[in-house]
DNA sequence: TCGTCCACCGGAAACGTTTTCGAACCGAGG
DNA sequence: CCTCGGTTCGAAAACGTTTCCGGTGGACGA
């Protein structure tokens, strides 16, 4: 038989006769033959590749940080569902590989990959905008990017901010200060910009030394943990914009003397892992990490399949839990 | 110019002069041209790719432990030096996929990926034998499998429980209990080989109750535990085959009303992020996880590029960290 | 009986490389 | 002037698909 009766099977058109398809099958089960990707890729100018560009610097690589982690589970399942694979490029120190290129967007279509997600880099990073710049459908995970064929996933960073100083505040909390993420990444700024937002609708007032910014690391936190129990009016309250830096914030002031919730009330954001088994447990606002994979791959996957339309930036929910690190339940308790 | 001269001048040939590289590299530059991978896969035969299978079972998908998270850590950097990159399959749920193959092997060929790392799926899944039968090189990760290309890499899990029980009975301890991992996973049933080598070297015996078994998971550890407090005679330390299950263990002695590790030592296995955060922090065995990753990617390599020589199986040593919850610095300050 | 249409299938071009083979050219030596 | 070796380059086959186009055969209506 040709080899176009056998592309035929095994796209599934129908202009086949049954009898040939089942012996088609049957020699092809018997060979265990698998259709060559390259081949395909090569003709029909597709891979069904997404490619993944994932860097947060040299000092803390990759994939380290447990967001990256959650993110890339959902991308993996919501890219698979669709019949998508990932393409993971490996990050390497500059000039130690062979010879290849450098640059992702480079790699990305040498690869033929049918989009990118990208996350974890900078935002003034210049592969950034040459990503952007190109005709390859990008998603992006926390950095903020739009255009015709790119478009980006975030959590809802302000709204969550200001839903843990309202918490705070509701607990009777007025010196209220904040653990800042990065400025320079999105969560970091949209945290701040919450924080600050709610701040004033609220009508307190960020004494100078409130607002000092970490790099979403735990020794980071414990030094402006540091910095602020220095303060003449240190806060009550602390909104830590990540809690992988609330528990370096926590050990600073319980290294200090201080109990937390008693003497300090601490809020994180992300609601990882440890954030339970910290002691006191985190309270904390959730995000959806898996959540917020799953929707960069569905957009990417509809950004490739049809390209005419511009995609939407996606914001996904966030919810406050509260568990011990902020007083609540001793509140609840003695109020009820 | 023609393409052959392109090809020559893009792979490093030598026979082709100065001036008309210089041409071809300036013209490439100015249409920002990159080679096809597609189309050098397909006549080349080989894909620089290195396939990822990863599947830990439905109720705790895929890489969410930590365990491999890091080891992926390790391997994209191992694997990128030497100038691969990686495949990750999409695992899906059965059924759900757009009617692509199922088989990690068929997928892996598809891509004609040049090597294969398998990871968290188990050693009966049939999967596993089609893959070390097949004739593409495999390394798996914790999975004892070995084959004429096929080999894995593990911690010294044996060790690492010896040095654990070891620890405890220097500490004073007799009455050692341990709550396994799967027996039907390598480091399970190597950590449960080297808890009884040790415990019978010191002369110790493990009363019926002292072996239960877990998932891995904080939740099967917490039921262990409790079944292990409600003996007649409760050990008073116990070697926790990881991290993961120390913390619920932990959880669960502390709500029984003990105190670790005053009434009760406990030692974990892994040495996660998680262990020095949790309360009291964890004295563990510490296994280099990226180093795993690392190893297996130029193990992997390694036997890619020269295929003859039978891969050796490599294990990892370990290390006993020292932490809080087995009460050694206690005993340090008061004897010393 | 003959033409027509439809279902089914094969041929062949194209995708973009690598690699082998041989051709052209140049300088040098006889 | 002819031959020879070496350097540099082009032609062409091959890799394994997809897709378009055309061809065959049978069924069917006229």
């Amino acid at each position: 038989m040709s080899v176009s009766t056998v592309s035929r099977v095994f796209n599934g058109y129908d202009d086949v006769s049954p009898t040939t398809r089942e012996r088609v099958l049957e020699i092809a089960r018997k060979l265990d033959y698998a259709p060559s990707a390259a081949a395909r890729t090569l003709v029909k100018q597709r891979s069904q590749l997404i490619g993944v560009v994932l860097f947060t610097g040299y000092e803390h690589p990759d994939i380290h940080h447990p967001f990256f982690q959650e993110v890339l589970v959902g991308l993996k399942h919501g890219i698979g569902e669709l019949g998508y694979d990932l393409l993971l490029f490996a990050t390497e120190q500059p000039g130690s590989s062979r010879g290849r290129p450098h640059s992702y967007l480079r790699r990305a279509e040498q690869h033929r990959a049918d989009g990118i997600v990208v996350m974890g880099v900078d935002r003034a990073d210049p592969e950034v905008d040459k990503l952007v710049r190109s005709d390859i459908p990008v998603i992006a995970v926390d950095i903020d990017v739009v255009g015709d064929h790119t478009s980006f996933v975030a959590s809802d960073n302000i709204g969550g901010a200001r839903l843990a100083v309202r918490h705070l505040h509701g607990l009777g909390h007025t010196r209220i200060a904040t653990i800042a993420g990065p400025s320079a990444t999105k969560p970091g700024a949209d945290r701040t910009l919450g924080f600050r937002a709610e701040m004033r609708e609220l009508g307190l007032t960020i004494p100078p030394g409130y607002e000092v910014e970490g790099d979403f690391y735990p020794e980071s936190a414990e030094r402006a943990m540091q910095s602020m129990l220095a303060l003449p009016e240190p806060p009550t309250a602390v909104f830590v914009a990540a809690d992988m830096m609330a528990v370096g914030a926590i050990r600073a002031a319980q290294s200090a003397g201080l109990s937390v919730p008693e003497d300090l009330a601490i809020v994180g954001f992300d609601d990882i892992r440890v954030a339970e088994l910290v002691s006191p447990p985190l309270t904390t606002i959730r995000q959806d990490m898996v959540g917020i994979g799953l929707a960069a791959g569905r957009a990417l996957v509809e950004q490739i399949e049809n390209p005419d339309v511009t995609p939407p930036v996606l914001t996904l929910p966030v919810e406050l839990v509260v568990r011990e690190s902020c007083g609540a339940q001793a509140a609840a308790l003695i109020n009820g």
